[in-house]
DNA sequence: TGTACATCAGTGAACGCGCGTTCACTGATGTAC
DNA sequence: TGTACATCAGTGAACGCGCGTTCACTGATGTAC
């Protein structure tokens, strides 16, 4: 049966929302529009009323997955987007194990990126838009520093490092992976040798349960 | 027709070897067996004489690479294992457009992480001894600096993230790809501000035609 | 060393199943008058 | 505003195809005597 214009997009919406959360938990690849339309709750059929093919879906997640961890982040604090402390604060709750245990719900750069770069050049052009917004973002973090953008790089390379190393192992290993979280946010930028300094604020909210 | 034990071994290593290419350039889940088979040479149902399934040829897969990407690290210069430079000069060619052209080539650590995460636990074990092998190499360039253990996970974090985020992007923005790889190459650990150190060696081999 | 037989790596057809996609159909919504 | 009809989001069966795995078979290798 037809439905109203605002509730098909409602809908397509709700596909976007729940495609986003399966393809970072279980791979693009590993989810099906099958699976991915019974768990919107609907049935599979409709899924073309929506999306020209899968690989059309792939590349429109990867956009909506960005625009999600960014608003989350643009959410945070309204009053202080930009403000260091706390995008700092935000860089610090990447290598958090809750992060690191939700990958459905955390970020696209550290659940996707290697999917992403054997999907479509749509869905690759999504991820580099993203990454851009990133970087400007943790930019402004680094003010009062030459080469902000290279550092900006350099610090967002680290974090995706290290979340995705951290989920690699941690059915197996997980003192190691534990120990991959801790040594970035202790060690991120790799101030050499300088112990972490909780007074500012990195690392502040981060599971003292779990780790070792 | 049977096969002496000799070849049946070395047609064992070929499946491995096949194996540990398309894994790491098309990723684990989307090589069939069959696909595997074929491409190393042999009809599919022959595969269930050397592994138990597909998940137990993940493990050894993983297993396997890291063996191949460190015995490529070991045979670089017999004489100067261990010696910090040629370490060194390893691990600028791993931030290489070669290196992140060439995933089926590369090491396991850049183009599986993902997918490891996603797999078996006993592929994440694989991963994660592979892991320390490589840390206990990256420790021997830290020499001369406290912390070691922790400088070297950030370098290896850095390194991964570098690679999975320039070959996420590489067919839409070349140009943020290859700036991802040179900024993590100029300001490799976060050394902030401070320009490239050519004479330290890093980034001496690096495709001076392809970078921007 | 030579013979007889068991072993088992490799072959290729077949299994049940799930994949992405198509399609005829339904019926409430949107629109023309 | 009320009526008649076109539209189209959602349904569920069906499509050809490829998946991981099994199995009967082949025939050279390995082994017992």
């Amino acid at each position: 049966m037809r439905v109203t214009k605002e509730n098909a997009e409602l809908n397509r919406r709700r596909i976007l929302e729940t495609a986003s959360r399966l393809f970072k938990t279980q791979g693009i690849d590993n989810v099906s529009v099958a699976d991915l339309m019974k768990a919107a709750g609907f049935t599979h059929g409709g899924f073309y009323n929506h999306f020209e093919s899968k690989a059309d879906l792939a590349a429109e997640t990867v956009r909506f997955a960005f625009e999600q961890a960014l608003g989350d982040i643009a959410k945070d604090d309204p009053a202080s987007i930009g403000a260091s402390d706390a995008m700092a604060d935000r860089l610090a709750q990447y290598t958090s194990s809750e992060h690191r245990d939700d990958p459905g719900g955390g970020c696209p750069t550290g659940a996707l990126p290697v999917d992403v770069g054997r999907q479509s050049v749509e869905a690759q052009r999504a991820f580099a838009e993203g990454l851009e917004r990133y970087l400007d973002l943790i930019e402004g973090t680094e003010a009062g520093h030459e080469r902000t953008r290279g550092r900006a790089i350099v610090t967002l390379a680290t974090l995706v490092g290290s979340i995705v190393l951290a989920r690699a192992v941690r059915e197996a290993d997980h003192d190691l992976s534990s120990e991959i979280l801790h040594a970035v946010r202790d060690l991120r930028h790799g101030r050499t040798g300088e112990p972490a300094r909780s007074d500012r604020g990195l690392g502040d909210r981060v599971d003292p349960e779990d780790e070792g």
